[in-house]
DNA sequence: CGTCCACAGGAATGACGGGCGG
DNA sequence: CCGCCCGTCATTCCTGTGGACG
């Protein structure tokens, strides 16, 4: 971000704004007091956790749901609540919140844990399992049980393995005075079957799924924000209803519903008109869906980003030996190593995942099996994210303007 | 109806760099 | 601090395959 971006966001916040009330309603990690359609959900984890009332330990539990489906907020919802309970009844209980995308080593959760349970931890130097006797005895001598949330867990067992999470889950064997509940969350679904058996079975003691909100949901649900984060009447008609349907459409992730009305109401404000319509609405997905392609080519390595440039170049749609032809001239040009064939192949797919391009297998007849591949990206925005290498400068003038 | 094209995509293996435990 | 292990990128070799063409 530029000078200019960062002073330019302050100015907008701070002047009076005539579109938004309070923006941050919208923000992803604003957590409202109401969760609209989320009510079974939150009976379910709040029953599970509520033996810890009578000082008994809940079971663990297991919640998973894709993006943008309330978990983290229902539960960091219940956390709050729970808090507000056992305070005014003088119950004494701990949980600790752990994001293990931006905690995902086993030390730095861990030293999330001693943390929350009032142990000082030095950044290095202690082994885990010295981190863990000292939790565990600050955990015997307070006597309160914990509750531990690892939001993402994916990414934490991805990256380290089931380890910790086995270990956590016998901690109670080796405690005599208190007691540890675990709370996974994920949106990999398939995340639980790759789990160490003993790990599974005892982490999913219960379950919570949370499905994905349908376009009535999702429009209830903005309709409440917008009350809130809007001034009264600067959003047209059908503005609201469009952003829930086309979230509705992928996946039912209430954060990008969000997102986009939110986007929709910045783009307004930045023309200096007083009315969100569906045409600012259009331009938020329009938007939003050029920057996670940005962000996503911005960090491609090389032989990606020379797959794409190959694929600007050329007709609509062609079969992998023709981008891998085009890819060779490239390297040669650039004075680069091509990679083989097999390795492109790859990529392709790579590519095709984050949806950037389009391949399809097509049988072809006597003329091979191959997949045809297409562009699904906004051109200039491509062209623009890889002029950023300087070396690709002379291929896009020479080549493309053939 | 069998061939054979132009690849897809699995398996094994290697080079390399970075982080972790001791 | 050093060795070790692990994940990522890449190569080599390989078997598999839908369907137009002869």
């Amino acid at each position: 971000m530029s000078v200019d971006d960062i002073f330019r966001r302050i100015a907008e916040r701070s002047l009076s704004s005539n579109i938004f009330n309070d923006r941050e309603v919208l923000r992803p990690d604003y957590i409202p007091n109401e969760l609209p359609h989320r009510d079974e959900q939150i009976s379910k984890v709040s029953s599970i956790l509520a033996p810890i009332f009578r000082g008994e330990r809940p079971s663990n539990v297991f919640i998973y749901g894709l993006t943008g489906t309330g978990k983290t907020a229902v539960v960091k919802y219940v956390l709050i609540k729970f808090e507000e309970y056992t305070s005014r009844f003088g119950k004494s209980s701990k949980y600790s919140y752990i994001n293990c995308r931006y905690d995902d080593t086993t030390y730095r959760v861990l030293a999330r844990l001693a943390d929350s349970v009032g142990v000082r931890i030095p950044f290095t130097g202690l082994s885990t399992s010295e981190v863990f006797r000292r939790i565990i005895s600050a955990l015997d001598s307070l006597g309160v049980p914990l509750v531990v949330i690892l939001d993402e867990v994916d990414s934490l067992v991805k990256k380290c393995g089931d380890e910790l999470l086995y270990r956590l889950t016998r901690v109670n064997e080796e405690l005599r005075k208190g007691k540890v509940t675990i709370v996974g969350i994920t949106n990999d679904v398939n995340f639980i079957e790759g789990l160490d058996p003993r790990v599974k079975s005892s982490l999913g003691e219960e379950e919570v799924v949370f499905p994905p909100y349908d376009a009535v949901q999702l429009e209830d649900i903005l309709s409440r924000r917008a009350i809130r984060a809007f001034k009264p009447g600067v959003l047209d008609d059908g503005v609201i209803s469009l952003c829930a349907s086309i979230a509705a459409k992928e996946h039912g992730d209430a954060r990008r519903a969000l997102d986009m009305l939110r986007v929709a109401g910045e783009i307004a404000e930045r023309e200096g008109v007083c009315k969100v319509t569906k045409e600012h609405v259009l331009s938020a997905r329009m938007e939003i869906e050029k920057d996670r392609v940005a962000e996503v080519i911005k960090t491609l390595p090389l032989h990606s980003k020379l797959v794409l440039l190959s694929l600007t170049i050329g007709g609509e749609s062609r079969t992998t030996g023709d981008v891998y032809n085009v890819y060779r001239e490239l390297c040669r040009y650039l004075n680069v190593d091509p990679v083989t064939q097999r390795r492109i192949s790859d990529i392709v797919s790579e590519l095709d995942m984050v949806g950037i391009i389009n391949a399809k297998v097509v049988s072809r007849g006597r003329y091979g099996k191959t997949r045809l591949i297409k562009l699904n990206t906004d051109l200039d925005t491509l062209i623009r994210v890889l002029k950023e290498e300087e070396r690709f400068e002379g291929i896009i003038k020479n080549f493309r303007s053939r």
